[in-house]
DNA sequence: TCATTTCCCATGATACACCATTAGTTGTTG
DNA sequence: CAACAACTAATGGTGTATCATGGGAAATGA
C-alpha cells in the first residue's frame, strides 16, 4: 500500500476550495474501495485532535482500520464513547472533485486557522493539513528538541530496538 | 458501509420538525432494507439512555445489530430484561418526510430538553441528538478529561493495545 | 368542533458540477 | 536538437441542484 509522503503548500480560495496534492490523490484512490479509474476518491478529514492544531486526512481504508480498532472496545464503554466522539463526530466525509480539489467547510477551516493557504504533510497512513506558518513553527519546535543531547540519535535508535520485537505499534 | 460522521446544529420549529443532516440521511437510506431511490428512509430513535441527556438515532440495520447482541444474553436474565426495556420500550420508529425532516414528539423532546435547536452528532453506527448547549458542555467535560495527565495519549493508545485482540464487540 | 398532525408548495442560501485558463512536464517528431 | 503537441496539475469563475427552513391546506382524531 502506497503511503502519504512529502509536503505541499496550496492556495485556499474564497469558497474554501484547495487542491489535494496529486501524489496524495493517488494514495486516496488506492484506499477507496469504490474507486475506479476516471472516478474521484472519497476520504475522511478528522479535526478532533486536541494537542496539535491541524486537520488529519485518512483514506477510507485506513479510517476503517481505525474504526475497527475502536469497535473492539466494549460498546457503551466510556473510552469507546470518547473515541467515537473524537473520531466520528469530529470528522467529515470529503469528496475530491473533477479537478482534484476539496472544499473545507468554514467551521473546520477555523479549527486549524487556515485562511488563504494550506500545507499538506504526508504522515504515512494519514496526512495532516496545517496553516503553513503554524506548521513551520511546529517544525522549529521539533528541530529544537532534536538538537538537545543527541535526541535525534536516541529517537532513531528506537527503530533498532523495535526491529527485534516483531509486534507493530 | 457508510458511517455517521460530523456535527450539525439545526432548528426545531413550533411543530417539532427538524431537518436530518443530509449526510446522515444517506446513511439511514443505506441502512433501511426497504429503501429505494425516491423513497424516504425509516429509522429508530432510542430515548432510554440515562447518563447522558441525549437521544440516539439508529439505522434499521444497526438497530438490528444491537438487538442481536441483546438476544445473546440469557432469556429472562435481569440484564436482558433491563436492556430490552431501555432499547425496546424507550424507543420509536421515525420516518423521514419528503423534505428530509422528522417530527420529534414533545414527550421525547423534553427528555433531552430540546426546544428550538437540535445538535446532531455522528457516532459511527449511530448518531446522537442533543440540546446544543448540553452538547457543548459535554464536550468541554471531555476536553478537560483529555487534558488531564496525558489522557488523550492514553485513550489513543487503547487502539494499539487492542490491535492484538482480534475479537470485535 | 377544535386542536393537532400530516402533506404539499415556496424560498433563500449554499454547495456542488461544470467549463476555462495557465503553467509546467513529457514525449514525439520534423 | 529544437519545436511543437499532448497531458497533468493548480487555480479561477459561473450556473444549477440540493438543503434547510417557513407557511399554509388538508386530514386526522379526541
Amino acid at each position: 500500500m502506497r503511503r502519504f509522503r512529502g509536503e505541499a503548500e496550496n492556495k485556499v480560495d474564497a469558497k474554501g476550495r484547495v487542491s489535494i496534492p496529486a501524489p496524495f490523490r493517488r494514495v486516496l484512490e488506492e484506499g477507496d474501495p469504490d474507486w475506479t479509474a476516471g472516478l474521484n476518491p472519497n476520504f475522511v478529514i478528522v479535526y478532533g485532535r486536541r494537542n496539535s492544531k491541524c486537520l488529519e486526512g485518512y483514506s477510507l481504508s485506513s479510517m476503517n482500520d481505525v474504526d475497527d480498532l475502536v469497535s473492539r472496545l466494549p460498546r457503551y464503554s466510556k473510552e469507546r464513547e470518547i473515541l467515537e466522539r473524537l473520531l466520528n463526530s469530529q470528522s467529515i466525509y470529503v469528496q475530491v472533485d473533477e479537478n482534484g480539489r476539496i472544499v473545507i467547510p468554514p467551521r473546520i477551516r477555523e479549527r486549524a486557522q487556515i485562511t488563504s493557504k494550506a500545507m499538506f504533510v504526508g504522515m504515512g497512513d494519514k496526512f495532516q493539513i496545517w496553516e503553513p506558518d503554524s506548521y513551520r513553527n511546529d517544525m522549529v519546535v521539533i528541530d529544537q528538541r532534536l538538537s538537545e543531547n543527541n535526541f535525534e540519535d536516541e529517537i532513531y535508535s528506537l527503530l533498532d530496538y523495535n526491529e527485534s520485537n516483531s509486534e507493530k505499534i
